[in-house]
RNA sequence: GUGGGCGUAGCUCAGUUGGCAGAGCGCCAGGUUGUGGUCCUGGAUGUCGUGGGUUCAAGUCCCAUCGCUCACCCCA
């Protein structure tokens, strides 16, 4: 072999392939029926998208993006995540001067300069839902709801959701505050004692046991909310619980960056190994500032693809794997002119909407058949010299074996009739 | 960035104190000059991750390196 994915990247191939495009499509169709667009963004941005909406809180900047110049010498990213382009997107367009509040979902690939482990790679896809425009407990709990209707309809069962609130630029600043006096009075090693000073939130899920120990008495965020945000946060609880969604409060649970305000949450699942998180969201009021826009509140998802699929493997949610393009019909030809008479009678079924494949590479009858076998076709077109001077083709019912001549020109709809009964 | 485990056929893996590179599955063909699945027979496929070293001899021992994997750190 001379070339491999690169490190930290892996392929999806079929069959297995066919599970990712499912969660796609699952993850995506509540939002789709709640009246968001699609959007599609470059794969790339401007660096400093990414790079403002960060900050210098965390080293992302410097260690976890892919950033490099253009033949423009212009500094350009590989998106390593989905929300800051759709922000700058919206307000490229304006569509924040228009009907409120704009609501897009998204599905693409992301980037981030990562050491990979299970469920976490340096390629990765993500199905997102945002929308812009309202600060409305009830559109944080629409959101929730889009992610919890959607991992309901893969069957997935083990999904928790975490549910917890930053607090907004009033509160947060004195919550903040509070933290780091508590931080700084633990024995922690340097690098942690320097992220309490610039990113204290963070600390708290740091999954040393002698950090966590040292953590039980740390001041919680909803100790320090303000009315309006304590007020948002039960309106949130209770039009979820009113809805039937249950919720784990975690008051640890934390965003590092500025942007993000009051409802954050997370879906979490057992199945994945230490990447525990399925998918992830919250509101983020203050990006757009961030970004250089208008004030433009939004709430938003993004749920990994590749981590839904573990989750629906580590349940049991996929049965034995289909054959890559499962068809319904396999065509075997007997000679030169059977076959291309046979290639023209696929042709039709095709456009019939009957899924076709045949024998190629000049195989025998036997061999033929065996790949008729292996298609998974329920039904099998044996075309012969003898047969096509009969003008007809031996339809052969792969299941029982029964076989009978069928004419040329009725195939397609005796075929299209017994599949669909 | 740190640490553990692992690299042998397309896949899953075995390979003894260093002594001719293997099995199962899969694939292809034959057993039926026009009939698949089960069965039988045969066949193809390897830079043993890569590069050095030790040795008469290295898949096996030593060093380096690359990759995979899991966890920590980090996690928009």
């Amino acid at each position: 072999m001379t070339f491999q994915a690169p490190k930290g990247t892996f392929d999806w191939l079929p069959p297995r392939s066919e599970r990712a495009l499912a969660v796609r499509e699952a993850m995506s169709a509540p939002a789709r029926l709640a009246g968001y667009g699609y959007i599609e963004t470059p794969t790339f941005e401007d660096t400093a998208l990414f790079a403002r909406g960060v900050g210098e809180s965390t080293d992302i900047v410097s260690k976890e993006m892919y950033t490099f110049e253009d033949k423009g010498g212009r500094s350009i990213t590989l998106r390593p995540e989905g929300t800051a382009p759709v922000v700058r997107a919206v307000l490229q367009h304006g569509l924040h001067n228009g009907r409120l509040p704009v609501k897009l979902w998204y599905s693409g690939n992301n980037f981030r300069y990562e050491r990979a482990q299970k469920g976490r790679y340096r390629h990765f896809s993500q199905v997102g839902v945002e929308a812009l425009g309202a600060e409305d407990p009830a559109l944080d709990a629409e959101v929730i709801l889009l992610a919890v209707d959607g991992y309901a309809a893969l069957g997935l069962t083990g999904v928790r959701l975490l549910l917890n609130t930053l607090g907004c630029k009033e509160c947060r600043p004195a919550y903040r505050a509070a933290l780091q006096g508590f931080l700084r009075g633990l024995d922690l090693d340097d690098a942690t004692r320097q992220r309490a000073e610039l990113n204290p939130l963070r600390v708290l899920d740091d999954k040393r046991p002698e950090v966590q120990a040292q953590l039980a008495g740390a001041p919680l965020v909803t100790d320090h909310l303000c009315g309006a945000c304590k007020a948002y946060h039960e309106e949130v609880r209770a039009l979820l619980t009113a809805a039937g969604v249950s919720h784990t409060d975690d008051p640890r649970l934390v965003r590092g960056l500025d942007y993000y305000t009051r409802t954050t949450f997370e879906f979490v699942h057992g199945g994945l190994g230490s990447q525990s998180a399925v998918g992830g969201g919250g509101r983020y009021d203050g990006l757009s500032e961030m970004i250089g826009g208008p004030a433009l509140p939004g709430v938003g998802w993004a749920i990994g693809v590749d981590r839904t699929v573990l989750a629906m493997e580590a349940e049991g949610l996929f049965g034995e794997e289909e054959p890559p393009g499962p068809v319904q019909v396999y065509g075997v030809p007997l000679g030169e002119d059977a076959r291309r008479r046979l290639f023209l009678l696929l042709t039709e079924l095709r456009r019939a909407g009957v899924a076709a494949d045949m024998a190629f590479g000049g195989r025998g009858l036997k061999g033929a058949l065996k790949g008729a076998d292996r298609s998974g076709a329920s039904y099998a077109v044996i075309l012969g010299e003898r047969d096509l001077a009969e003008g007809s083709a031996q339809v052969k019912d792969l299941a029982s074996g029964e076989q009978i001549a069928v004419p040329l020109a009725e195939i397609v709809t005796t075929l299209k009739e017994r599949l669909t009964t």
